[in-house]
RNA sequence: GCCCCGGUAGCUCAGGGGAUAGAGCAUUCGCCUCCUAAGCGAAGGGUCGGACGUUCGAUUCGUCUCCGGGGUGCCA
């Protein structure tokens, strides 16, 4: 059970027992760590209810849980607060609980079957900082859901049917190029060149959705050279997922859901919400509470070719058909927010998300931009669009270059590796140390410093603890003791938060508050490992309880960077 | 036009009705005869964009406003 939870169950039966509403006994984490270490607020409110002094009331509450040897105090404090101290018994036996505990004391949640999806690469471009930010946050909430006990099928979501791939074939065919000739590098200039033509010459835009059109309704010539291009393709976004390990259960795209186009337009049809619209099938969703626009979801467009809302309408077929998911969730750019809205409604009114006794609930957790310096999407220096591989590359070849000038000396061979774990962790908590709806400056310098609040700092501190346990080989490690000093207190302090973190990353979907804790409690510990000298330390029994308690702070920076898909390098 | 999301220290960001608004970077000053100094400590730095309102209490909630970003049917 996590700290918070069941502090709040012990203040909120106080409430009760004193004629108070439970819901007052909300506990968090004191703001005022001078003075105490969790704090409840709810004398206040409680007292504005009752129209009286609000100190009284937290005097009353701070009694009834004085009783309780879990506190080493419990005082009340103007206005109102209660303030509560954890006795050293209490959070010594909470910290050899956690210890022993493979699950750091989390019990499993009730498992749910959630769908996730967080690729979106398009086959006909290469990746860029937006698809990093979905690959990322993704697999990090597929790590967390698992780990919490839910069974997460992710998905790629490969967008391999719309009008680019009608643009690519329309450019090829101005080039007399064939496709087992277009190498990825190729295809990678094809797109932004046959993107950039369509906007100025219209016959060329004419010919490209004509294409799309023809490939969409099934002919043979084009369906070969697509397949084609889609496997020079998916072997380069292999190869970048692969490098950032971010994996996917499925790699489906959304070709994969074009057999389920025709069911789903007869679905709309039978239930009569299709409409004819300046030549395009629409589906009405909008509601009479709207407050912002909610115009209709095209299904069809004038020239029959279908839009991404079909195909994720069709795809949602699919995944309720395949996988029968309690959720479904996309991580996407917030830009798609109206779009998701739109095709979540449509499913819902066309009702083909229920059947067998349950409902899919669909959700977007939408993420903001990647900017640069400047405040701008990040662009490289001549203003094109950033490639995740060249991101990559740069990233890990800085990475190599700290690696080895570093005072520790490192073998030849495992350079790369590190670099490489340096590199991914520079990106990874660069990038999910900011919360998921917020916009965030891109700085790579600044994410792999060699100062600062950064996936390196999180990875030395790890570093630093297993080099002491190695060291440590010959010493028995023992029962953690109540704690000698107050930094010692303040590591410990720290580590009932775990859980908590965990949960609050879970319900909002963002992994920043796993960030947040890691840096608490890396900090606290560089505090103590400088204040400590734990294998001089001349009491045998002090020096086992400090490796216990070196072991448990390695194995929640493991397990929290894990989560965050960040490995611990051997030696940095 | 309408609708969303931002504006907090020089920079990058946390916080989100309550106690003295916090980190990291940068600046200045300290700490390796001792387990990895990619570490630790200290100092300076804020009218929480602006105005009005609700409240015992607003950086937090509401209204208006300024600035920035995004969306608003045949791209994804």
């Amino acid at each position: 059970m996590n700290i918070l939870t069941t502090l709040t169950e012990t203040v909120s039966a106080a409430f009760a027992k004193r004629g108070y509403d439970a819901a007052y006994g909300g506990v968090t984490v004191s703001n005022r760590p001078d003075l105490c270490h969790y704090q409840c607020n709810g004398a206040l409110p409680a007292a504005k209810a009752k129209k009286v002094n609000p100190l009284v009331i937290a005097g009353e509450i701070a009694e009834e849980l004085r009783g309780d040897s879990r506190f080493a105090s419990a005082d009340a404090a103007p206005p109102g607060f209660v303030n509560l101290r954890l006795s050293d018994a209490f959070l010594t036996s909470l910290l050899c609980d956690m210890a022993a505990d493979k699950r750091l004391l989390l019990p499993l949640m009730e498992r749910r079957t959630i769908v996730m999806d967080y690729g979106g690469p398009n086959v006909a471009k290469p990746l860029h900082v937006g698809h990093l930010r979905s690959a990322i946050i993704g697999d990090s909430m597929v790590r967390l859901s698992r780990f919490l006990g839910h069974a997460v099928i992710g998905d790629i979501h490969l967008g391999d049917w719309g009008l680019q791939m009608g643009l690519v074939i329309a450019e090829m065919e101005e080039r007399g190029l064939d496709a087992g000739d277009v190498s990825l590098d190729d295809l990678n200039e094809i797109y932004p060149a046959a993107s950039a033509r369509s906007k100025t010459d219209a016959s060329f835009a004419e010919k490209a959705a004509v294409r799309t059109a023809e490939l969409q309704s099934g002919d043979p010539a084009l369906r070969a050279v697509w397949e084609r291009l889609r496997a020079t393709s998916v072997e380069g976004l292999r190869r970048s997922y692969d490098q950032m390990e971010v994996f996917f259960d499925r790699w489906y795209g959304e070709s994969d859901a074009d057999r389920f186009i025709p069911p789903v337009i007869d679905i709309l049809r039978e239930r009569g919400l299709l409409r004819e619209s300046e030549g395009a099938l629409v589906v009405d969703v909008a509601l009479p509470e709207d407050k912002e626009p909610m115009p209709p979801m095209m299904v069809q467009k004038t020239n029959g070719a279908y839009i991404y809302g079909t195909t994720d309408l069709a795809t949602l077929y699919q995944r309720k058909r395949d996988f029968d998911p309690d959720e479904v969730w996309y991580f996407t750019d917030n830009r798609q927010s109206l779009h998701f809205k739109q095709i979540f409604r449509c499913a819902e009114i066309a009702g083909i998300l229920s059947g067998g006794g349950k409902n899919a609930v669909c959700r977007h957790f939408p993420f903001g931009t990647v900017n640069g310096k400047d405040g701008k999407p990040y662009k490289t220096r001549d203003g094109g669009v950033m490639r995740l591989s060249d991101l990559i590359d740069s990233v890990t070849s800085n990475a190599l270059e700290k690696v080895k000038s570093s005072d520790i000396e490192i073998e030849e061979a495992e350079t790369g590796v590190i670099a490489r774990q340096l590199g991914m962790a520079a990106l990874r908590v660069g990038d999910m140390q900011n919360h998921r709806t917020k916009d965030y400056i891109f700085d790579m310098d600044r994410f792999l410093a060699t100062e600062g609040k950064t996936g390196p700092y999180l990875q030395y501190t790890a570093v630093r603890i297993r080099s002491v346990l190695v060291k440590a080989a010959g010493f028995k490690p023992g029962a953690i003791l109540p704690p000698a000093s107050d930094t010692e207190r303040d590591l410990m302090l720290c580590m009932p938060l775990v859980p908590d973190a965990l949960l609050r990353a879970f319900a909002d979907k963002a992994p920043s508050a796993i960030c947040d804790v890691l840096f608490e409690l890396a900090g606290r510990f560089n505090r103590f490992y400088f204040e400590h000298k734990i294998l001089q330390h001349p009491d045998e029994e002090r020096r086992a309880s400090w490796l216990s308690l070196l072991s448990l702070t390695d194995r929640l920076l493991t397990v929290l960077l894990g989560i965050l898909g960040v490995e611990v390098p051997a030696h940095m």
